[in-house]
DNA sequence: TTTGACTTTGGAGTTAACTCTAAGGTTTAT
DNA sequence: ATAAACCTTAGAGTTAACTCCAAAGTCAAA
């Protein structure tokens, strides 16, 4: 069991951030010591990691927090909805991580054809690499 | 040449938005009509397009400016800085990329895991589907 | 035992990226 | 020729996600 400060400084986050978190019910310390600080375990660490890494590549907390939120209580969900629900993330996920590449593309045909190369420095912007890869198709 | 209306009908984006990033110096129409309107070229188009796609995988607006704004021009950047530029670039969507399919992966178990399998269904959240994984290394 | 580093709360302030409003000019369809 | 649907500007308002502040309690080291 840690406190906050030393969870924020692990995982490169401010305290400010935590308590915002906890307020968002992202992230709830696991319980409080004697005097009332924030005291967290390693599964919140981990659980703070995926929240970083989910934030990173552009999900917003609330997204975040309806991944964080399934979870099979009879009452609530059912594994049905669980299973509707991680579908549609991954196709989501998925579709990023081509978006992604197609800028990577673009980013890696314009540093190599750009400058350097046998041909004169006529891609050296982002939009003539586009323009090529549009003419490429 | 398209006004500013039908530009942002195609591309799902509003208008105000358009006017928005004309501010931020992000897309500026290419001309305006007689009368004042602004108007937009096929290349403005692609060059949207890429703006939403880079917005899509977490780009900030800030960072897409930088990125329209590579280009060779003697004074202002070198060959060499280009390519440095675009270097870190490409390592940093490579790096989003890879933390994109981390999530996916959680979210695959997740989904073949949770319900339905043979075993009970332990792994019905995204949290322990991440502890499989982390027993996993 | 007191200094300094930590923590608490509530609430105000900030920044990015829109989004909306008002007051007006332009174009197109009837 | 006039209504409906478009466009203009300037500027105010909104939302998400922090970030900062004040006033006070806690804890470890000198």
């Amino acid at each position: 069991m840690v406190r906050i400060g030393e969870i924020a400084k692990r995982l490169g986050v401010s305290t400010d951030t935590l308590r915002y978190y906890e307020k968002q019910g992202i992230l709830t310390s696991s319980g409080r010591s004697e005097s009332g600080y924030r005291l967290y375990t390693e599964q919140d660490i981990a659980q703070l990691a995926f929240v970083i890494r989910a934030k990173d590549v552009g999900f917003t907390l609330n997204e975040i927090k309806e991944l964080l939120a399934i979870k099979v209580d009879k009452q609530s969900h059912s594994c049905e909805q669980v299973k509707q629900f991680t579908s549609e993330k991954i196709s989501q996920v998925e579709r990023k991580i081509t978006e992604m590449n197609a800028i990577l593309n673009s980013l890696k045909l314009l540093h190599k054809s750009c400058c350097g190369g046998d041909e004169p420095a006529i891609h050296c912007s982002i939009l003539s690499a586009l323009e090529v890869q549009n003419d490429a198709n």
